[in-house]
RNA sequence: GCGGACGUGGCGAAAUCGGUAGACGCAGCGGACUUAAAAUCCGCUUGCCCUAGGCAGUGCGGGUUCGAGUCCCGCCGUCCGCACCA
């Protein structure tokens, strides 16, 4: 056995060994019990990045793992290829987008296979191909069939310089990211899906999920929004064209009698049908949608409001309140109108006081009416001028005025969402052509399925902006498949969030004349534990856990939460290196010179920035192909795994692949040793500490604390270092490769085929516990005095009371400190602890 | 503004049920081997008084308890999410 490890070499040889026998294929057959593990597959944006590796190192570390413990493993990997970064290289490089997606998965799949994952490449998919979105177009059609999508008019962001539609990202501070100009809203009929259909269940299934961080579940909670109370219409004192009422939802209906004002959006449809004849009006309305689409400062924005001359009449009262337009109102949610009560909402609050409204209080916490002050009181109490519901508290108070207004007609008890339909419309040409076609006669057709999959036209230019397929000569022209009149293609194309809905129902079972089967995919569903960055908390993992419920809507799958088990893991971070003239540098032309840090070729001093996310501007950036190189595969991945808690960040650090690096080289020089039996006795403190590690090591794994896991075997490993030779010690040995064989798998495997043992170790079981081996037959006792330690004892376990007590009694330093004094009470904690109190 | 998480040595962190704070790693210091260096090995490493030993110590201030990093109350700070959601 040399005395270094090669990774060079050992990384390829047995890379090769288990693609040759396909070790990480999962069976679709197999009678073992099932574990479906994913890490959220990668946008092949052209280089693997350091933190690809972190989160494809957890993952494998409990693919492999589970496959120890019997388990047939599904672990695959695929490619979320569609997207706007492949259309910009096309703009940029002039390379057609599908070459360049391409191009960029074939080098990312060999990064990856150089780091040693134990992955099912057979059912490797890449979302651009017409293999996996023909299958999503189908979907959709059943998607439509079941009433879940429909088309509306909405608005979107169009750059007039590039004459196209910007996603949200492209818009920075209300400008087009590329051209820099004002970007206009426009309305353009675009496809939706009803996921606030589900609005209750995704809410609801929520509570199911107990293997998700409690964080991701909040943020879906807040995200989804649900708001329980009144909707109402207040009557116009004037008509207003036909327009007689006014609707607004308010969840505080029992303040109601503290109504000042009414207030409605700038786009609601009374304040338009008002701006026609009144043109400061319409001045004021059009001053509001332009300060409505900056956004940054939502916060500062002072409150305006435009009063219309027009008032609405209080339900209970008859009074007449006056009816603003008012900016802080939001057309989207509710009603787009609300019933202002200043003595109990903020912003109400603000409003009434810059335009002198009146404020009346009518909830109050000690019963007892007071003017209010500058903040309006949103807590619980007792109501107050209120006529019937006097005397309430706040929630009875809601309940009585909800009842009184269903009994009456003009209202009624109803909950509203902050959750929309998802608008999935792209005006772009790398994404999922949405099947569906244009006649004048026939309206909107679905392409027929037996002509699925409708694919991308290949000749296309990305010389002018805009969707080319909207400009394509002759993709979008089709006959009409109702009446077979000329007709037009749908030119939008799917969001990329749709791609990633149901890739992992794919891994499962890819079939080619269908989606997926249902049968099989249940087999391996749900997502037994999902893993990825918490950037995808809200969106990602929403919208498949809508399309999944979608599809068991339409009777396709018998799974409605995909993912059972999810974990967001934490980001990789660096240094940050700053020039003195300001200039940030990459870690290569940093070198350190004792606590100081230089320019490497001008010996000028470098001042040390924050430790962040790595990212090309701060050029804090380290690639892994460099790192393999030089480490190898093995040292990457244990530092991937050691030190930081997985969802927290880990700093990179030159010495800490280093520090890796030489645990590498430890470990391998204690294989050597594995056929050292020494006289060959028993060494039981060593078979405890073994045992104990295999226990301690596969709980950790399991509840992915990887650093735990990796303190764990650096004990070992030193305990066993330190042992004398015997038949214990080269069994720990053996062991302990079993027990590092998720982690450093080559190096793992390497050692095995050295020992001399059978098989791979990819194949192998996780080492037996003996459950008498992992109790200790001595403790060590702390001794303390008014709960301050004076002493250690060491003593057999289970040791009586009685016996602990005189013990700790006879302990020199106890006695120094009691000076003789008798204890007053004594907490003795068996095979913990005996404390004296005097 | 609302919601949430977190705060432990020079650094990353452990402490699973309220029971010996700082395991394990990094950095640092001292030593062995070496002509030398690398590699490796051994020892020390929270601060202070330094002597057996003692005192202080888990962001700050209180509290509960025989005993608090852990539980409760009140602050301070950092990070994340949402952002006029009626």
């Amino acid at each position: 056995m040399q005395r270094r490890f090669n990774p060079l070499e050992a990384d390829a040889k047995w890379q090769h060994v288990w693609d040759e026998k396909q070790s990480f294929r999962a069976d679709d057959a197999s009678g073992k019990p099932r574990s479906y593990v994913l890490e959220m597959f990668p946008y092949p944006s052209g280089r693997i990045h350091i933190g690809h590796v972190r989160n494809y190192t957890m993952g494998d570390v409990l693919a492999r793992f589970r496959r120890m413990r019997g388990y047939e493993v599904l672990h695959p990997m695929g490619w979320d290829a569609f997207g706007m970064p492949a259309e910009n290289a096309a703009m940029e490089k002039k390379v057609h987008p599908g070459e360049w997606t391409r191009a960029n998965i074939a080098n990312m799949k060999a990064q990856l296979k150089r780091l040693g994952f134990a992955l099912d490449w057979s059912r490797e998919l890449a979302t651009c191909e017409p293999e996996y979105y023909g299958h999503e177009q189908s979907l959709f059609l059943d998607l439509y069939e079941a009433g879940l999508v429909y088309r509306k008019e909405s608005a979107v962001n169009w750059d007039p310089v590039d004459m196209t539609v910007l996603a949200n990202e492209q818009v920075i501070d209300g400008r087009g990211w590329r051209s820099g100009a004002l970007v206009e809203k426009r309305k353009l009929n675009q496809w939706f899906l009803k996921i606030t259909q589900f609005a209750d269940d995704l809410l609801e299934g929520l509570g199911s999920l107990d293997q998700w961080p409690d964080k991701v579940k909040l943020m879906q909670e807040n995200w989804i929004g649900k708001s329980q109370g009144l909707q109402f219409r207040f009557r116009l004192d004037t008509v207003i064209g036909d327009i007689e009422t006014l609707e607004v939802f308010s969840t505080r209906p029992d303040t109601i009698f503290g109504a000042s004002f009414a207030a409605m959006a700038a786009d609601h449809a009374l304040a338009l049908e008002l701006a026609k004849t009144d043109p400061s009006l319409a001045g004021f309305a059009e001053e509001c949608r332009r300060t409505g689409t900056a956004a940054a400062d939502v916060e500062t924005q002072e409150k305006l409001g435009y009063d219309t001359g027009v008032s609405v009449i209080h339900p209970f009262t008859g009074a007449k309140l006056p009816l603003f337009v008012a900016n802080f109102v939001l057309m989207d949610y509710g009603t787009g109108a609300v019933m202002a009560v200043p003595a109990h909402d903020q912003r109400d609050l603000d409003f009434a006081r810059k335009y002198m409204l009146p404020t009346p209080r009518v909830v109050s916490p000690d019963g007892k009416d007071a003017p209010v002050g500058d903040e309006a009181w949103t807590g619980s109490g007792t109501l107050i001028n209120s006529g019937f519901i006097d005397g309430m508290d706040v929630e009875a108070a809601k309940t009585a005025v909800i009842a009184r207004a269903q009994e009456e007609g003009w209202g009624k008890g109803t909950t509203v969402w902050r959750l929309r339909d998802w608008g999935v419309s792209r005006q772009r040409y790398w994404g999922t052509p949405i099947p569906f076609i244009h006649c004048d006669a026939c309206g909107v057709v679905p392409v027929p399925r037996d002509q699925l999959p409708v694919t991308l036209p290949e000749d296309v230019s990305f010389d002018i902006p805009g969707n080319p397929l909207e400009r394509h000569p002759a993709w979008k022209h089709v006959a009409c498949p109702t009446c077979s009149r000329p007709a037009r293609r749908e030119t939008d194309t799917l969001d990329t969030f749709v791609d990633s809905s149901w890739y992992f129902i794919r891994f499962a079972s890819q079939p080619g004349d269908r989606p997926f089967d249902k049968a099989e995919a249940e087999r391996w569903l749900p997502v037994g534990q999902y893993i990825g960055g918490v950037e995808h908390a809200i969106l990602h993992l929403l919208y498949a856990r809508f399309w999944t419920r979608a599809l068991n809507h339409c009777g396709k799958i018998d799974v409605k939460e995909p993912f059972a088990g999810l974990f967001t893991q934490g980001m990789v971070t660096h240094e940050t290196y700053k020039a003195p003239d300001g200039r940030w540098l990459s870690p290569e032309e940093v070198e350190r010179r004792g606590e100081n840090y230089v320019v490497k070729s001008t010996d000028e001093a470098v001042s040390l920035g924050r430790v962040e996310k790595m990212s090309k501007s701060k050029k804090n950036v380290v690639d892994p192909d460099d790192i393999i190189d030089q480490y190898g595969a093995d040292a990457v991945r244990w530092f991937m795994l050691s030190d930081s808690p997985p969802e927290r960040d880990l700093p990179w650090t030159a010495s800490g692949i280093e520090g890796s690096w030489r645990f590498i080289n430890r470990l391998w020089r204690l294989f050597g040793d594995a056929a050292e039996t020494g006289e060959g006795s028993e060494d039981r403190a060593l078979l405890r500490k073994l045992h104990q590690t295999v226990d301690g090591v596969a709980r950790d794994i399991e509840m992915l604390s990887f650093n735990k896991a990796v303190a764990k075997i650096y004990e070992l490993a030193n305990v066993i270092e330190k042992a004398a030779p015997s038949a214990s010690r080269a069994g720990a040995i053996r062991a302990l490769a079993l027990l590092v064989a998720p982690m450093v798998p080559h190096l793992a495997e390497e050692a095995w085929a050295d020992m001399g043992q059978p098989g791979l170790i990819a194949d192998a079981s996780w080492p037996p516990v003996d459950p008498e081996l992992l109790v200790d037959d001595e403790v060590t006792i702390a001794v303390q005095v008014m709960g301050k330690l004076r002493d250690t004892i060491t003593v057999a376990k289970g040791l009586p009371r009685a016996e602990l007590e005189a013990l700790a009694l006879a302990s020199p330093n106890v006695a120094r400190t009691m000076e003789g004094a008798a204890p007053k009470k004594v907490i003795v904690v068996p095979d913990r602890l005996v404390n004296l109190v005097i």
